[in-house]
DNA sequence: AGCTCATGGCGAG
DNA sequence: TCGCCCTGAGCTG
């Protein structure tokens, strides 16, 4: 998103209103500026205008930013936030947070955030150090913002099957090893899921083509291993995927598949 | 039409 | 741990 903005708005000035009224008064202020460019750290969004204000968004659970080129439909609920110029418009709707802050304050969001894989300077050494410290799962660490920053539910539950890592397993009983290979799959699964603007984390070897069987995509538009497929055979072993809430969350694992290892 | 749940995270208790 | 924020999609009826 960080990307498109950037690419549509970038170096222009551009229109900014609050259609729904939460954002009114801020977006009046940088109505008619330029805005310079987006950027994201983990799921936090920065939207920068000059001189310095920044836009800082966290979708949440239900949020959503879309670019609409021209006259495509437009939801019925009207935007927390539209940026618009040259014809394309920009519509966030329903985040957890939208507000105008300075340099500071988004220097202190990003300091407490962990390593993003997508991000050039990110520090695995640093989510290494939390996790192989701690006595909580490996679920937990992941989703853990400040160990691992920008992974969410989807890829938790796809990387610990990948890599064949029980999900309760304790952060400190991890392998040196395992969570190398863990880091790297995650900075290519999250790779390939910005280019592709979904989350696909089946290997080759087990896509519907090379298994002879149905495409499986879940809701969110990408095939996965075991993700929202409690009580369905494994794609791998056929074994049930088992499920459970873990900290408000859902949780998906194959038993036989994922080892404590 | 109404209900439930969801790629998340905060504050209260 | 729970309730809540807030929108939309998928279900039921």
């Amino acid at each position: 998103m960080a990307r498109d903005l950037t690419e549509a708005f970038g170096g222009r000035p551009v229109r900014v209103s609050s259609p729904q009224g939460r954002f009114a008064v801020e977006a009046s202020l940088l109505d008619g500026t330029v805005l310079d460019q987006a950027e994201a750290y983990g799921k936090h969004l920065f939207v920068e205008f000059d001189p310095s204000r920044i836009i800082g968004i966290h979708l949440g659970l239900i949020g959503k930013f879309r670019i609409l080129a021209g006259s495509e439909p437009t939801p019925p609920a009207p935007p927390r936030l539209r940026i618009s110029a040259g014809g394309v418009a920009a519509e966030l709707r329903g985040p957890q947070v939208c507000q105008l802050i300075g340099d500071a304050e988004r220097r202190a969001v990003m300091a407490r955030l962990g390593a993003d894989p997508l991000r050039a300077d990110a520090d695995p050494e640093l989510a290494w150090r939390r996790i192989h410290g701690s006595s909580r799962s490996v679920a937990s660490l992941l989703m853990d913002q400040g160990v691992t920053a920008g992974v969410g539910n989807i890829y938790r539950a796809e990387v610990l099957f990948r890599h064949r890592v029980l999900p309760h397993l304790p952060g400190r009983e991890l392998s040196r090893l395992k969570w190398n290979r863990i880091w790297a799959d995650l900075v290519a699964l999250m790779e390939l899921g910005v280019r592709d603007a979904r989350v696909d984390t089946v290997r080759p070897e087990h896509t519907p083509e090379a298994m002879g069987r149905e495409p499986r995509v879940d809701r969110h538009g990408g095939e996965v291993y075991v993700y929202r497929r409690a009580g369905q055979a494994c794609l791998v072993c056929g074994r049930g995927v088992r499920t459970e809430v873990l900290e408000g969350r859902n949780l998906y694992w194959c038993p036989r598949c994922q080892r404590r290892s």
